[in-house]
DNA sequence: TTCCTTATTAGAAGCATTCTAACGAATGCC
DNA sequence: GGCATTCGTTAGAATGCTTCTAATAAGGAA
């Protein structure tokens, strides 16, 4: 795996199952489903593991961390300048394309200080 | 305390107390740092009514949540719209006046769901 | 007061996440 | 390839915030 060497980790079987697995599309995955997922795939990957490289992968840039709601963290594969729904009742997340929203009016930030991102949740309930 | 008793609570004095500490100009707190003012203030109040109390008054419209990082919850004082600077280095909040900022292009929500708040969080670094 | 209801409490339990220290696997050098 | 070194993985313990439990206390009505 190329992406991994690149990214400076050593390309482990965990680790190519976890690329693989998140290769596909763009998904949303707490470190609970992706570890349920790499053992539907066949490979045991311990909880420790699968923490260690969602935030290693995170700080490679292959993934985003997207911090919506108190309890459990949620990774998104779509590292792309993109917002997101969340919907409080089922805990889904969807994104909205980056070019879709359009945030106007930030004032400047405290002195000292810059913006590093801006990040945008629409809450969403059952109608 | 009207305000307690309006919101269908009784006034007893931890909350009277809570009340007292909150409701002096815009304050974000966590249950933690609120615990400990209402002990400086000369009322223990235990933990488990500190939880209560805050999400309590969060339904009644007393408080707001703010979710922000993955550990702690802090509850802001500023119940009007609003948004926030987020500095993850030292974990502060600081308010943007709800008519600075203006959103735009929010795709239409889901099938059977409804914006229900649009949250914005600028996310700031020591530059 | 007396009774009834609702609040508060300490401590235990829960849950996601991180840490620890032992074991295993990839890499580099010969 | 063999071997040493380094880095990764692991189970289980530990942590930290939050919620639960079930017992005690306090507000409110009559």
């Amino acid at each position: 795996m190329q992406r991994l060497r690149m990214a400076g980790l050593r390309p482990t079987r965990q680790r190519a199952a976890l690329v693989e697995l998140l290769g596909h599309g763009h998904r949303h995955v707490s470190a609970e489903s992706l570890q349920q997922e790499a053992q539907k795939a066949g490979i045991g990957v311990s909880l420790a593991t699968i923490y260690n490289t969602l935030h290693q992968f995170t700080e490679a840039g292959l993934l985003r961390e997207v911090v919506i709601g108190t309890g459990r963290s949620y990774f998104d594969t779509n590292t792309r300048d993109h917002q997101h729904f969340y919907c409080e009742e089922d805990g889904s997340l969807i994104d909205i394309e980056g070019d879709a929203i359009e945030v106007a009016g930030v004032p400047t930030p405290p002195k000292g200080m810059a913006v590093d991102r801006v990040d945008v949740v629409v809450r969403v309930k059952r109608a």
